[in-house]
RNA sequence: GGGCCGUUAGCUCAGGUGGUAGAGCACCUGACUUUUAAUCAGGGUGUCGUGGGUUCGAGUCCCGCACGGCCUACCA
């Protein structure tokens, strides 16, 4: 059956080469989009000028003398009013051997049907491109998850909704730009094959590099460079790339992921939580057109201020548990275990408590919500706060359960950083670390001198996800990665 | 890693208790000069994901495998 549809595809394809119409010209140059043709006629002028435009034909009714094709561009659909004498020859050629899905170029004057509707009245079709497969149904699209990632082309074509989210999902990298180059942050590129990754504990890609003959990693994180160019003199520095984490695939994890980080002398992680409020809140706006947006069924408002929790207090709350009470590893295990949790031996105080928060407290977290002060075991790279050398100063954003940033007032003593990494080796498997290295060049940074300063990081695609509705981070990434078939 | 679910025509889906595989869209032929999920008349369609098993007989029951989805676990 779908042999039977190439087949005749191609046979119309030969007949168009026979007449002497190429099926896939060098070019053509439309003189407007479908967009722009529909508001001049929306405006209601008369003697509007003949247009050329240019698209694919998603839909033909044909009725006889005269038919109707809908066409679509990068833009939007328009139809095309069709009588067939007044077309050229060659059009009414192009016409007989028209099939959905070809991309065709349509000259003629824009008019509004009987119905109402925007519609060009076609002199003149030109073939563009002779599709040879079928597009899937037009009323449903493509529904099949699998296919759809697999052929994001067809999920696009056929699900207007689809391509609008990764319209949406670039205007937020845009906007996200827009913001901090207005406040004078300078973006930079840094190296994503590196010798050791650092900057977060997960697991990274290997790859050999032939030239240096040597095992690299892929990055897991932008900080650990980004500080180096603090120290390097650029004030404020940040940069929009993907990293790799070698870990599990599920509705809010993807391996390679788009993370923003920026850096910002002489400020420290209240500047930066006024810098996430702002530039979220801007970009639900800018993309919702309000600052109420629906995510999962519920309502998130992200006008500013949003709310300040401590993150001690919350787990008092959620989990009742105050952790000050348990100064170690062991103390919390116990408390955990005769609450009747399983407990892994292995964890640290940190993950514990890591685990309690992903537990009782995220899943409260569905309004805009800065989480704050975290216990220095779960924050290697931030700086203890004056007054409690246990707890640093760190905040992470929620909303909609989704973890949105992590910032911190950067640690700049480089003998305490030294420490703080030994600790953290010792809870962390080579395998999980890389080489299980220390970044030696970090720390000689860092003994320079690296001024106050404050970091942050949002993972774009959850921000993407929030913004579009959408609650699995595959439906924000155009090409997941999925295995191939046995 | 564990659990549940899915895989049938190009696409979206139906196929109680096992008995010759269905619909809509798309496609092909014809009618129709403002339709828009156009309409009307006619036409044909498949390695039922894959490999075994049970059975006179398997899309259907059983076991394995592949791919996918959701949940869970892992994961700064």
């Amino acid at each position: 059956m779908k042999e039977d549809i190439i087949r005749s595809r191609k046979e119309k394809l030969e007949r168009l080469k026979l007449k002497g119409i190429p099926p896939y010209p060098l070019s053509y140059h439309r003189t407007h989009t479908n967009e722009q043709v529909v508001n001049m006629i929306l405006e209601g002028k008369e003697d509007l000028p003949q247009v050329r435009v240019s698209g694919r034909v998603m839909a033909h009714r044909n009725m006889g003398k005269v038919s109707f094709i809908d066409l679509v561009d990068g833009s939007q659909k328009i139809q095309l009013y069709v009588k067939k004498e007044h077309l050229s020859e060659e059009s009414g050629e192009v016409i007989e051997c028209l099939d959905l899905g070809d991309i065709i170029g349509a000259e003629g004057r824009p008019f509004l049907t009987r119905t109402k509707e925007p519609s060009i009245d076609t002199s003149e079709i030109i073939m563009l491109a002779k599709s040879l497969q079928p597009l899937p149904e037009k009323w449903h699209g493509l529904a099949d998850t699998e296919k759809r990632y697999r052929q994001r082309y067809l999920d696009i074509i056929s699900n207007p909704e689809v391509k609008d989210i990764f319209k949406k999902r670039s205007q937020i990298v845009s906007s996200v730009r827009r913001h901090l180059d207005e406040r004078g942050f300078l973006e930079v590129e840094t190296q994503i094959l590196q010798p050791i990754a650092g900057g977060a504990s997960a697991r990274p890609f290997i790859t050999y590099y032939n030239a240096l003959d040597q095992n690299f990693y892929l990055r897991i994180a932008l900080e650990l460079h980004l500080k180096r160019l603090i120290v390097a003199g650029y004030d404020r520095v940040y940069e929009l790339g993907r990293v790799f984490r070698n870990e599990g695939i599920d509705t809010r994890h993807n391996p390679e992921f788009t993370m923003l980080e920026c850096y910002q002398a002489y400020a420290d992680y209240h500047d930066m939580m006024q810098l996430v409020e702002e530039m979220v809140s801007d970009i639900v706006r800018e993309i919702n057109h309000s600052y109420q947006i629906e995510f999962a069924g519920r309502l998130i408002d992200f006008e500013p201020p949003w709310k300040r929790l401590d993150l001690r207090q919350a787990l008092i709350d959620y989990a009742g548990i105050d952790f000050l009470a348990y100064p170690d590893a062991n103390s919390l295990k116990q408390e955990m275990m005769t609450r009747g949790f399983e407990v892994d031996p292995q964890k640290s105080r940190g993950k514990l408590l890591d685990e309690l928060l992903s537990r009782f407290v995220e899943p409260e977290l569905w309004q805009p919500t800065f989480l704050l002060d975290y216990p220095k075991d779960m924050s290697p790279l931030a700086k203890a706060k004056p007054d409690d050398p246990q707890i640093v100063e760190r905040f992470e954003s929620f909303a909609g359960c989704l973890e949105i940033a992590n910032a911190f007032t950067e640690l700049n003593d480089p003998l305490e950083q030294r420490e703080r990494f030994l600790e953290q080796l010792k809870e962390v498997t080579a395998e999980e670390q890389g080489d299980g290295r220390i970044d030696e060049d970090f720390l000689n940074a860092l003994e320079h001198g690296m001024p106050p300063t404050g970091g942050l990081g949002i993972g774009i695609d959850r921000l993407v996800m929030l913004a579009t509705n959408q609650q699995s981070i595959r439906e924000v990434i155009l090409f997941p990665q999925l295995k191939e078939k046995g």
